[in-house]
DNA sequence: GCTGGCACTCCCCTGCGGTGAGTGCCAGGT
DNA sequence: ACCTGGCACTCACCGCAGGGGAGTGCCAGC
């Protein structure tokens, strides 16, 4: 067990190697810092922390770098949630009221979070497995060419065209759409499949093959699209990640346009309560040298979908927690008025 | 007027350059390309080309690099279009086959072009200008809130809410619903305000406000939406982008989080035909040391929006060039298909 | 008008001390 | 038992000098 001087010596580690973003000495630090003790004695307890891995030093006779477990031990132990000041809080709601769609609210919600953190920003729409169907419309567009629109609770709508096998009367269609909404609207995206299952024996035998490859391009589309989409913003940001450049920049750049990396990142995270995950802890190979903040936002007490922010490991943990929190209950907010 | 030796002297150095990324002296330069002439005389013409400030050089006794003027030259007159070749195509196609929707048609591109031209791409959504209506849709989700959902013939979707001044029964709705389809279905967005214009006069008193809030709200619709949306991708070979990174990228990246800059970018191309800017000739400041390649596409004969790569001005103007126009091609087939 | 030759210019790489921040260790003090 | 001052040591970093080499401009000759 450190003892208590010794995780201070960490925490004022940390915090100078973030603010300075060069290896901090034993001298350099007892001056900052009013520890009360002396550099030689700031060394032996240095010394103690790197045997037990939460620093490290570059080369011999440097200063000394958190490592991975070190920002780990500062974010569980260490270090709290600083909360957004009064204007802060009002800057963020003025931001996203006013949003006149989903796309907008998301495109809002990645913009700030980016400028607030001044780190990338990944905000995930709001996920259609836990949505309910708000509303399931059928547009005759030809004879036999009808398009679905779906519409959730969120706010999202889904279209797709369906080639009917026969030509569909306004009025059979007219009567699928009210049995449809009459079951479905309301009701979880999970329990839709066997709320339709036995819709198309309600037909006249001429229509069922029509009703059923409606059904089956609804439920195709239920699951297709509980694939999440998200948006990412900020990546100007990476540039004040470091000095060696192409190596760092690169692998992350590339992580972030795999949307499937990140949609798994974000998915990792626990549904409640806000994740930290540090360097290596990011199963992803090109993001272990960055740490990713990252929470769940809904509309209701239940989240829906997760944002976040991905930066250097070296980052001000307890700001950005701040506002990833903060903007996450402000986005649930918005989400719930709509 | 150059001589037809020095155009290809200038043609020769372009080439190297763009392969190499290094200046080019006269002496490689007589080694792989057969110029028929001596080094020296090939610095004749490297000093004229120079005079008319067609090629720099980064410091005295260096080798040339080809500047803004010398890049514009070797496009207009000394380089072609490289065609893609029959595999490349297939590959083009397949991969753009299989979209299942307009995102997913517009992600795949960016993707493909990314990948083809190893730069970055940008791509617009189908503008909603020229686009005409497919149907517009309006539902009732409690007695004094409908939504209003807009489909456009490239298959975009827009949904909005709207709060009505007093209840509006389904009858009513269904009226307009009617109305207003017989009346905008197939036309052109700029088209519609008119032809709704005197919509509320058909109705009854009690509803006359309504309609005309409905109204008012697809007019705001059309107009919001003529600003465009746009995806980008392959911003990881930024980072293939030369050797001073973080001035370099930066602005870059910060350019290309402005949906606005780039917009106006794509928006400056001319209609038909590929349109190159190279370097200085992008308004945008951050974009100085790039080169925009870009081309309008569209399910008809007529463009419906663009679409375009950016990258550093040393790029392989003909490679890059071909694709953008391949894809182009193949995305307008594409959607004149749905 | 092309060519070979020649002197010149600089960039780039390498090796070399000097400087300074930082470390580990130890002996002594409280 | 723990803190402290002192001391020798280690490297990264900086500036500097000296080749090497690629490239240039110019000039005389063909």
């Amino acid at each position: 067990m450190l003892s208590e001087r010794r995780l201070e010596v960490l925490r004022a580690i940390v915090q100078d190697y973030v603010g300075t973003e060069e290896p901090v000495g034993s001298k350099a630090l007892t001056e900052r810092h009013n520890l009360g003790v002396s550099p030689a004695t700031v060394r032996n307890d240095m010394a103690a922390l790197e045997d037990e891995g939460y620093i490290a030093q570059p080369h011999t006779s440097a200063g000394r770098i958190p490592t991975d477990k070190g920002y780990r031990l500062f974010v569980d132990k260490l270090a709290g949630v600083k909360p957004m000041t009064a204007p802060e809080r009002r800057a963020i709601q003025n931001f996203l009221d006013g949003a006149v769609d989903l796309d907008d609210v998301v495109g809002r919600t990645v913009r700030l979070l980016a400028q607030l953190t001044r780190q990338v920003a990944v905000v995930q729409y709001p996920s259609l497995t836990r949505s309910t169907v708000r509303h399931v419309e059928l547009l005759s567009l030809a004879p036999a060419r009808v398009m679905l629109v779906l519409i959730t609770d969120t706010g999202r709508v889904e279209q797709r065209m369906v080639d009917c096998p026969a030509p569909f009367g306004e009025a059979a269609l007219a009567d699928l759409r009210a049995r449809l909404n009459s079951r479905v609207a309301g009701r979880r995206f999970a329990d839709v499949p066997q709320l339709v299952q036995d819709l198309p024996e309600a037909f006249e035998a001429e229509d069922r093959g029509t009703v059923a490859t409606v059904l089956s391009t609804l439920l195709e589309t239920l699951v297709e699209e509980t694939e999440e989409r998200l948006m990412i913003g900020g990546t100007a940001n990476l540039t004040r990640f470091g000095h060696d450049f192409p190596l760092t920049i690169r692998p992350v750049l590339e992580a972030l346009e795999e949307q499937v990396v990140l949609l798994k990142l974000l998915g990792e995270a626990t549904d409640s309560g806000m994740t930290v995950r540090i360097g290596h802890e990011n199963a992803h190979e090109g993001l272990s040298s960055t740490s990713v903040v990252s929470v769940g936002y809904g509309s209701g007490g239940e989240a829906v979908a997760k944002l976040g922010v991905v930066g250097p490991t070296r980052m001000d943990y307890p700001g950005t927690m701040g506002a990833v929190r903060a903007v996450a209950r402000y986005v649930g907010q918005i989400l719930a008025e709509s």
